[in-house]
DNA sequence: TATTGATATTGCAATATTACGATAAATATT
DNA sequence: AATATTTATCGTAATATTGCAATATCAATA
């Protein structure tokens, strides 16, 4: 098969699993890092940071994009890109929620 | 070709991608929701829960115990797993991090 | 308008992931 | 010891991802 059965699970969970996925892989990472190091949403230049070629780059970009973390806006000839901080904010909002529930439940097992 | 090239990257980086791609997948972020709930590590049941063969969960399983998301240990005849509260704790630090960055950062952009 | 610069798309090869039936391995129970 | 229960592994099919060269697109500028 290969194709994931999304329609089994919850909208969240599938909604944490896209933003997950997305964030899967270093050089994703690396992007969002960058994005976040520079103080003004820099443009084009992230394919001058990554070790991948452009068209490797601009695929990254755009599976950011689909999955809601980024967001590109056209600046003339050049695109903007720029976190998006409500995908960001769900991450940190659903792994702190879990954090405080593990804090509490003090493990009484493995 | 297919395969990463995390050698580019750096070992945060890659850590982090490790630990976003297993949960990359709506079963897995499943999973790790089961295993917070039920309130004593779980064992196979997980299987019945999920909407899936046997063989998948337990390759999901086995995904997330690599990623170091779950710890599992052999319990008489069945297999206790649990959550890795390392991991989680990483995960929030790290997205807990990125947010407050962003709230000083106040979007100029975009 | 021809050229340049920046980004996206296409097409393709290599590899990885997802899913499951069949089966193995290991412990528990009878 | 034979059987049942639980979990892992193997093998395989379907699909997805990664990466890049070649090329297209589209705005800016000469």
């Amino acid at each position: 098969m290969g194709a994931t059965k999304t329609e089994h699970f919850t909208d969240k969970q599938n909604a944490i699993a896209i933003l997950a996925k997305a964030l899967g892989h270093p050089a994703r990472v690396a992007i969002i890092e960058y994005l976040m190091k520079v103080d003004t949403c820099i443009c084009g230049d992230i394919v001058n940071e990554l070790p991948l070629a452009q068209p490797t780059v601009s695929q990254h970009l755009k599976e950011l994009k689909n999955a809601g973390l980024i967001k590109g806006s056209i600046e003339g000839n050049a695109i903007c890109y720029c976190i998006d901080e409500k995908a960001l904010d769900k991450l940190q909002s659903y792994f702190s929620n879990i954090s405080t529930k593990l804090e509490k439940k003090k493990k009484d097992c493995c």
